[in-house]
DNA sequence: ACTATATTAGTACATTCGTACTATTATTGA
DNA sequence: TCAATAATAGTACGAATGTACTAATATAGT
């Protein structure tokens, strides 16, 4: 019982990993495969389809993302300091998101081309973000509608700066980038 | 000879389409083959290949985007005007924006991920665009830095707001992104 | 210790993929 | 008009795809 639980768990680490270097299309069923290290047949036992893998490896990020999110919120108690985290950690990201794109958004319009629960999951956790950053803008005493066009603006200039970071492959953009945002917090 | 152009370039039309809505890895030699009304081996006797035919596909959009852009510089003697056409073509395709995401960026993270020649490619439509709005603000009597930098903010804000709108599946994002973008042209 | 079950491995298979090849028909240029 | 070539159609094929299936092994509970 328990050993499954771990190459379960493995499984979803390398197609995570693989969905988001190579996107889901891209990535074959024997790639996922090699990642791991197991046979075809013990992956197989664990997720019966590729499709399977792909919405475990949505719900690992929602919880992981839920948990990010949640460890911001309980270390800070100033909202101004946990937006700085948000924007910081793009930076601490900005080598993987400069060769892949952000990992949400890349998977999200690959899919959202066609597939109808994955566009769902892929919501979920762009929701939680939104709404996160809605709630701290909340705390700096913006009004409800303040907070989400700002949350909004700022979720905006992420997905932009990821996209064309990775096009034009210079990591440098996200400093110029993170100066204007972290000048959104500043304005209280 | 002439017959033959025609086809090529019905072929190219096809699978630009298809590339767009579904992705190059999800669209196959044979939907494009479908969608064209034409064999399989008419196809590849115009193309040999499918990496062929995306380069095609990546000439054509480059032709179209120089062509647009000039276009907007002939018919508009005024810097701003041009960047009001720049900023109300995005509104005018907000409903395949949203649908689909940014045609170029979609297809740029998609490849951009693994190969090489394609990422160059997309490089220049990208190029082309980041010049011209960089051109614009120049016109507008901007320093090079400055008009460069507000190039930039324009078009990461265009990005990011083409992710999000297909996210959420929302296009009236466009209308929301769009008056703060009109609002940099204006301070001049 | 023993049986039921969880887990892993290995193989097999139908399908689809992209491309190559040949044959046939149109079109061109002299 | 008539060869040469362009263009189209049709078929074939090896490789790779995702999944199903069976056999073997490990692990658990009793």
């Amino acid at each position: 019982m328990k050993q499954g639980e771990q190459t379960r768990s493995n499984i979803i680490k390398s197609a995570n990993k693989l969905f988001y270097q190579q996107g889901f299309h891209k990535t074959a069923f024997s790639d996922i495969v090699q990642e791991v290290g197991l046979s075809k047949g013990n992956i197989t036992y664990h997720f019966k389809s590729k499709e399977d893998i792909l919405t475990a490896v949505f719900k690992q990020r929602i919880e992981n993302t839920k948990n990010t999110l949640a460890a911001w919120d309980q270390k800070y108690p100033d909202a101004s300091a946990r937006l700085h985290c948000f924007i910081d950690s793009l930076v601490a990201g900005k080598s993987e998101l400069t060769r892949y794109g952000c990992p949400n958004a890349t998977l999200a319009t690959e899919l959202g081309k066609s597939d109808a629960l994955t566009r769902e999951l892929s919501l979920g956790i762009f929701d939680l973000i939104r709404n996160w950053l809605s709630r701290q803008f909340l705390d700096l005493g913006y009004t409800p509608e303040q907070a989400e066009n700002l949350a909004m603006e700022l979720f905006i200039s992420g997905q932009g700066i990821c996209v064309l970071s990775q096009v034009y492959s210079d990591e440098n953009m996200f400093e110029h980038e993170v100066i204007k945002l972290k000048k959104m917090i500043k304005q209280n």
